[in-house]
DNA sequence: AACGTTATCGCAAACGATTGCAGAGACTCA
DNA sequence: TGAGTCTCTGCAATCGTTTGCGATAACGTT
């Protein structure tokens, strides 16, 4: 395929009989040229089609209006709306944005890192893989390039941090459940030690304590996958026990789902016998039946965020680096597995 | 924020005592340089961590090594799948790729076009909006970079084009369920004439014709816009008629599973009284009590089809622009809501 | 008339990497 | 010893844009 060079300066410039300089200035509405020759070149411009190569512009001015983005699996609905509020607020403020996936490996997120940075991106947006070990290649290029992390989040990486709040949200599903009557809340929550896993069940622990439930160990239940599978066979645990939950409050709308597909099986009253609350407000958590009641998550809203404070970065020309850590609020959605009937 | 400049080769060759050419030339193993001299630069470029400014390469060679995607809406399902084998096959071959969003608007999705060939990607990659009004600032554009269609693409523009068999599927799709014994099939489509759509439907119609079925316009409905709520309500109004059909064909999963909430409603037997087809594959086909039979896109295939027809129309040098249409199988996945019992 | 002001504009360098061409040694061979 | 050959390296131009600074001309001021 040939590449058919565009209208340059020069072009404009030769065309016109005026200096390349005249013809740049007079495009940018420098104060220098007179209105006159002003519009002969803009007329020109529009006339030719011009369009400034912006890899010579980022070339000199060593900027290249260009974010990166790293996420562990762009298929996630909540990622992917995330990325939607990321694009619109970017294009927005003019930048353009690359999309890479880390497939949760730590080693290709750090490659992605660097091979941004090589780039000339004028920032990074990223959402931590499960596991870091080695958070000191990440230190090294924070120095290098502003970066903004969101959702998966770890507080070793000194930089600007956006999240929703999970022990918040958590916290306000569970108080929710209690509310109608529940006594005995299980949940279903990871065994790693993931960042919002904890955040979740502290959340719930905290719910718990100030309405003076009791905690059972018992009825805590973690996997290292919290999947839809993962979330059946747990539930399938908890109906085996003598003394059954009236609650299940699951960190997942798939984990959540899977209860409700197990619950169901079992012809398990739903929210009688026993209520499930979700988490993220997933497109499954109105297909299921009974639709699932879940913590909404606003993505777009983090998106949007996220590229803000990472602008923001970017322009003020010396500010040390901020280690904020933004919070944003979540909504519960009422459905028909926790409707007090 | 301070970016702090890369090391550069002027840098390596001050350090050398060599000039940058030479420098340059041992990186990359060129035959003039002697073998001593290669190690050493290779040595210092090691140790400075020295990469080479993308942006200086690119505007030099006019190749930027970008590839720009652009979809209507990249929190579909499909499309993130899409994506998915996208950035997979394009990293795997060296390219990067610019991601954004039409939202279904025909100037964003010109502008973005703009932007982009201004940018300076190499090729792109497009799903097109529903309606293109047009085509002559596409067909303008086509002339400075090659673009390849997936997906919704229309014979209007001539290039390369990937899409999946639509009119294969859904004959297959509807001879499923003839086989099953049913003989009064219903399709839920679209009344605007999209591409995809029209395809599914002559699908349709050539399983009907092949079978002996007679074709009833009544049972033949469109919406113009083909979700669950309209699934929900076409569905009903089939439910109103005195001869109601014995299955359903929906062009689209979201449609599909508003059928099976109505006929769900109504109390009528899935798959024994109306069977139902949907298409996508989507997550939520599974989630759905009973779960859903239905086309199967494999959005990996085509992301990863599409980048290799591209960076081959880039790279080979004054190949003709090609007007291939690439058509992916799919496959029919028989869940409950078409099993015969 | 000589000088200062102001409005316009052009020159040239710079950004970092690549590459054709020329030049400097070292070596061979008659 | 001189010419020719070969190996290795440097010079300088190039890509398109931006920008500090200097140049020019026109005009006003004394």
């Amino acid at each position: 395929m040939n590449k058919k060079r565009n209208t340059t300066l020069k072009e404009l410039a030769l065309e016109l009989g005026v200096s390349i300089s005249t013809v740049s200035r007079a495009l940018s509405d420098h104060p220098d040229i007179s209105s006159a020759t002003k519009e002969n070149v803009k007329e020109l411009a529009k006339r030719l089609n011009y369009a400034p190569n912006l890899f010579a512009r980022g070339f000199r001015s060593q900027e290249s209006h260009i974010l990166g983005v790293i996420v562990p699996n762009i298929s996630h609905l909540f990622t992917s709306t995330v990325l939607e509020g990321v694009l619109d607020e970017a294009e927005l403020r003019g930048y353009r944005v690359i999309i890479s996936e880390s497939k949760n490996n730590e080693n290709k997120q750090l490659e992605m890192l660097q091979t941004m940075t090589q780039f000339g991106v004028d920032g990074v947006l990223m959402s931590l893989t499960k596991k870091i070990s080695d958070v000191a290649q990440i230190l090294q290029i924070l120095k290098r390039v502003p970066l903004v992390l969101f959702d998966k989040v770890s507080d070793k990486i000194p930089c600007t941090q956006i999240v929703i709040d999970e022990e918040e949200a958590a916290f306000n599903a569970v108080e929710h459940l209690i509310g109608l009557g529940k006594k005995r809340i299980a949940i279903l929550k990871e065994t790693e030690n993931s960042f919002n896993s904890e955040k979740r069940y502290a959340g719930y622990l905290r719910a718990l304590k100030e309405n003076e439930l009791p905690i059972d160990e018992k009825i805590i239940l973690g996997t290292e996958d919290i999947s839809l599978v993962n979330g059946r066979r747990l539930t399938n645990v908890l109906l085996s026990m003598k003394e059954r939950p009236d609650a299940i409050f699951a960190i997942t709308d798939s984990a959540a789902i899977g209860a409700i597909k197990a619950l169901n099986k079992y012809k398990v009253g739903i929210p009688n016998e026993i209520a499930v609350v979700g988490f993220s407000n997933s497109m499954n958590s109105t297909i299921i039946q009974p639709a699932l009641t879940t913590v909404d998550q606003p993505g777009d809203t983090i998106g949007r965020t996220a590229v803000k404070y990472l602008i923001q970065e970017i322009e003020s020309p010396k500010a040390a680096i901020g280690t904020m850590t933004v919070e944003i609020k979540t909504n519960l959605i009422v459905r028909d597995s926790t409707f007090k009937i």
